[in-house]
Formats: C-alpha cells, sequence, structure tokens
DNA sequence: GAACAGTGTTCGCTTTGTCGAACATACGTT
DNA sequence: AACGTATGTTCGACAAAGCGAACACTGTTC
C-alpha cells in the first residue's frame, strides 16, 4: 500500500463509491457543492485534492474518510463453465461443482431468466448484504455490479455483491439463467 | 464526530501524534519535507491541507491515514489521594484501594523515585504498549506524557502510556514517589 | 551581560487547486 | 434528420495552499 500514491487510491477509490451508488459524476458534483471539473480531474488522478474538497465528497457518498484510501476489493466470485472445485466420485456421468456454500442465516430465492438482446434490463441496489449468484443456462449474458459486469457463457457462474447497481444484458437470443438472490435475515 | 470540523480534527490529531513522538514542529516539518509555516498553521487550525501535505505528515509520523481524523484518546487514568473504589473491611484502622488490576502476560517493576525541584527528568520512550503507574508518597510532583502531564499530591495516582516522552519534575523539596513500570512479554 | 540554538509565529511571493462556462459525445425522443 | 438531455471532458480566471525568509520568544552557554 505504501508503493501508491494517494493520487491514485482516491482516484480509484471516488470511482468506485460513486459508481456503487448509481450517481453519475455531475450529481456527485452538485449534491458535494462541487464543480464537476474538480471531480473529473480527481477521478482522472490528476491532482491534489483539498480537505474540504474530500470532506464533501466522503459526507456525499456517506462513507468514512479512510475508505477513500482503501484499495478496492469487488468481492466477487466467477467460475468458469469447466474449472471449479469438483465434488464427489470421478465418475463422469455425474459431477458436482460447489459454487457456492450457504452462510448460516440467510435466505435464498431463486429465479429463472430468460431474456433476449437488445435491452439492458438494470436493477436498482437491494437491501446492503445482499449478494447475488447467477448461473448461465444458455446463450451469453453480460451481469454484474456496473463498476465489475463480466461476459458469461453457458456454465459460467458469477457470484457479485447487489446491494449497489447492477445489469442483466442478453448477448445472444435465447439467453437463460438462473438467479439466486441471497438475503442475510 | 460529524459535528466537528476536519481542520480541527486534524489539528488535534498534528499535534497529538507529534508531541507523542517529541519532535518539534520544526523537525518534522523538516523530515517530511514542508515548510515550518505549513504546519503551524494546520495545527492552529487555519487551513485546509492537500492530501499531499498529509500523506507526507502521516508517514513521517508512521501513522495511518485515518489516525489524523481520529478524536484523542489520552488512554491515561487519574485518582486523587482519597477517591477510588476502596476494598475490604470499612474499618478505619486498615483501608485499601484497588488503583490498577493486572492484565495476564505483564511484568511489573517497582521503582522508588526520590527527586528534588529544579530540574526535569526527561524519560525517552519504551517499548510500545509500555505504561506507567506512579503514586505520590510525600511533597508534589508534575508527572506524565508531554501532552498529559498531571499535578500529584501525596497520595495522588496517576497510570499514563509510557510508551511516549514522559516527565518527571519535583514540585517541592523532598518528593518522593513510586513508579510502577508495567511491559508485556 | 551577549551570543547562541532552539521553540513556533507571521509576512510576501509563487504555485496550484477550485470554480464555472464552453466543449465533445452519446442516447432517447419528436 | 433535428432536438433535448444526459454523460464526462477541457479551458481560462481567481482564490488559496504552500514555500522560504524574517520575526518574536525562551532557555542555555560562554
Amino acid at each position: 500500500m505504501h508503493g501508491m500514491t494517494p493520487n491514485d487510491l482516491i482516484a480509484n477509490a471516488i470511482q468506485r463509491e460513486r459508481s456503487r451508488r448509481g450517481l453519475s459524476l455531475s450529481a456527485l458534483a452538485a449534491q458535494a457543492g462541487l464543480a464537476k471539473s474538480t471531480l473529473s480531474q480527481l477521478e482522472s488522478g490528476k491532482g491534489n485534492p483539498s480537505i474540504e474538497t474530500l470532506w464533501a465528497i466522503a459526507e456525499t457518498l456517506d462513507v468514512t474518510f479512510s475508505t477513500l484510501f482503501e484499495v478496492s476489493k469487488p468481492d466477487v466470485s466467477l467460475v468458469r463453465a469447466h474449472e471449479g472445485a469438483r465434488l464427489g466420485s470421478d465418475h463422469s456421468t455425474f459431477q458436482t461443482t460447489l459454487l457456492a456454500n450457504c452462510p448460516t442465516g440467510t435466505r435464498r430465492d431463486v429465479y429463472r431468466v430468460d431474456l433476449e438482446p437488445g435491452t439492458i434490463r438494470r436493477s436498482t441496489p437491494h437491501p446492503t448484504g445482499t449478494v447475488e449468484h447467477t448461473i448461465v443456462c444458455a446463450g451469453q449474458a453480460r451481469v454484474g455490479p456496473l463498476e465489475a459486469t463480466q461476459t458469461l457463457n453457458a456454465g459460467d457462474y458469477y457470484r457479485y455483491p447487489a446491494d449497489r447497481p447492477h445489469v442483466y444484458e442478453a448477448m445472444e437470443p435465447g439467453t437463460q439463467m438462473v438467479v439466486v438472490m441471497e438475503t442475510r435475515d
């Protein structure tokens, strides 16, 4: 962490936290009482902001000050079709791959999603702590939180936090997938 | 914490951490590659430093960035002569006051200190985690870490972290005290 | 005493962060 | 197509942060 300049850390952090909330650069600037240009420069790593500027950003994003200096932890998991830890016997007729084990105190709702190319389905943030699991059955889809979408082919598995804006977009006709929504209760 | 402006937080924090190390403003400025004037303004709450400035300070003081935004926790304990939780029977002939219970995994060395007014005994920092207990037996003494010294009369007890510069100064002739140095092992 | 080495403060001057407007670009609508 | 409204970018002007020198001050030393 000492090898990274604060500029870059902040640049990443601001952009990360901003897109996490689905806020536009302009919107954040307005809310924080800053000029768009200021934010633009900060997010591109050019700049040496003052505390007041950072403070305004942190308050608007509702994060602690130190959050702006942390490296990004995507907290996602991607397992391609033929990867992953296999369970049980190695008989070729029957094969199980553990994609996610269930933590205690969580509830999981299962959905089947069929979608066609052309429209992007945007989902607003679910409650904090919500995690989604997506397995593509057929076709190809671009799935995930705004800042970390992944292109999934048939058989691919993707886990990502869903307490932020995320999208589902079919890249091929007849795309089918299973989405498991996991909430803490 | 939200009611305090970042300026004041930083002002306090810098001064606290600086005196904790026994560094002078000039010395810190030189080590951090900053102008004395800059630090002076910051410590007096006037100013709106840039990240680079703060970063230089944090690195030089060898503290995390967020430390500069925390409120000061002196971590000291002062028990005056006739205060404190008394133990045992309430017979007036025998009275015990618990000043500090012993945490497991600590070693305690006991010293008797006799000192006369006129000279200030400065002690350099002991290893991290070292804590000192001082009970004044006779006279009056000014004791404690640089940023939190206390004037103790006979019977007073003072506990303070000793992993930073601290002083002992007699205010009356014939001052006697007991110092217990506590180290983790 | 005078000279010195420390402390932290205040002063112009230069550098630069911030603002606001104008800008390029993409998208959805009429 | 032309339009309105988003997106984020780049520009010059101004206010302000940073620097370095000179300052006032307190002990310590010869």
